[in-house]
DNA sequence: CTCAAGCGAGAGCACTGCTCTCCCAAGCAG
DNA sequence: CTGCTTGGGAGAGCAGTGCTCTCGCTTGAG
């Protein structure tokens, strides 16, 4: 990240980003569960505890690895959202949720390892939140655009939920109504659901013509989220 | 399952009950990722070796647990949906949700050894299918009843997704109309994107009040599928 | 130019899944 | 009721894992 000071740190910088690197082709190979130190090392050829001098244990690898993912993805989010710049927000959703389905379906094992069973004891390090916000934030700007331009339908929410919702629109959301923050948080979590199922194999035998019906899917999530169609 | 014949069988079927409670205790306890043949034979007072007399391996032993999660998870749906009997078809769809989330709060790692990132390479056996499909069969029959009394509303299907819809609508839900089998498993895959994303820890910092939140995103979900609340 | 810091190598520990062989007791057929 | 077969437990062992610790060598920073 911040520029290499010594010939010392810069090689240090080198060989972390080689074992990532070699990692993610065996994550991606083979899985996170058989992800293993010792194969990495053995591919790079150094021992395997002269691996713990840049990583502390294989949780921190594929914590360093997460991240990693989570930045991937929003990358791939951002630029499907840039390339589409012209179209009105709710194509413009669907152009993004269909990057995401994408996205997982060329990086199975990573989007396993992001949106799967959490693989260590149960602990997201707080560094994973802003990488992972980014799929999130362009969903936001989207819905931000078409509200300003008075192209955001609202669908009410219970009494009961509407202190909720107002804590949720400040925020996630601040200048946006408590609903949308709402209906947004919802879409947002029903997408992943859709391409969590497609890719772990629920819809096998069920959905056939996954594409199409994915689409059809994110407009309706579109839909649910108060983006109209022109 | 059947009745056991023998003495011999009875003594069979006894040990490779105790296994499994056994791995789920420790499934329960751990996670997925920890559950180890050894411990499980250890706490039993056998030896690991003949554990291996009862299940061929440890991804069969999983394959058993997830038959059973499948199982338990579907035995919470309909249970809950029994209860609700007299309730409007609508509301009987959060009741059905709420049991859901319900079960995977209280059952986090089984739910995340069936609806997480598959853990073993990537081996569905078709025997988890019927059980997997329990939940979806409760919604299923709400949606018939609804249907059947004339209070299901459809939301148009592209042209593009019509002939799936069709196929989708005969295979899953015959007799009613395509538009509702679409709409039925995208909510179907999106309440489990719902309830992923809490136990998973993505709500963190984002949804705090989850009960009322989720409760008001069922209903949106019911909403979807064409159900009127009265 | 020196010398500590950083890093790789190697051995080793405790653990895993899984295999194979041995051997005994219990259940079944006669 | 007896004999035999077979199911299943015990143990050793293999290959692999994550992780620790100690020992030196290089090399870059002061």
């Amino acid at each position: 990240m911040t520029t290499p000071q010594g010939a010392r740190a810069r090689a240090r910088m080198e060989v972390t980003t080689a074992i990532k690197d070699e990692a993610r082709r065996q994550l991606a190979a083979e899985g996170a569960a058989k992800l293993s130190l010792r194969a990495v090392a053995r591919e790079l050829g150094m021992v395997s505890s002269a691996l713990y001098r840049y990583f502390p244990s294989r949780d921190d690898l594929l914590t360093a690895l997460i991240i990693d993912a989570y930045d991937s993805l929003g990358e791939a989010a951002e630029t499907a959202h840039a390339a589409a710049a012209g179209a009105a927000p709710a194509q413009r959703w669907v152009v993004v949720c269909e990057a995401v389905r994408g996205w997982a379906l060329t990086h199975p094992h990573e989007y396993a390892l992001i949106y799967g069973s959490p693989v260590p004891g149960y602990s997201a390090p707080d560094t994973t939140i802003p990488p992972a916000a980014r799929v999130a934030l362009v969903l936001i700007g989207i819905l931000r655009e078409a509200f300003e331009r008075r192209g955001l339908a609202r669908t009410p929410v219970p009494a009961e939920l509407a202190p909720e919702a107002r804590r949720m629109a400040d925020e996630l959301v601040p200048g946006l109504p408590p609903e949308v923050a709402v209906a947004m948080v919802a879409a947002w979590a029903q997408l992943f659901g859709l391409v969590g199922f497609e890719l772990f194999g629920q819809f096998k035998g069920v959905v056939e013509e996954r594409e199409r019906f994915f689409r059809h899917a994110a407009a309706q999530l579109a839909h649910g989220v108060g983006l109209v169609f022109p």
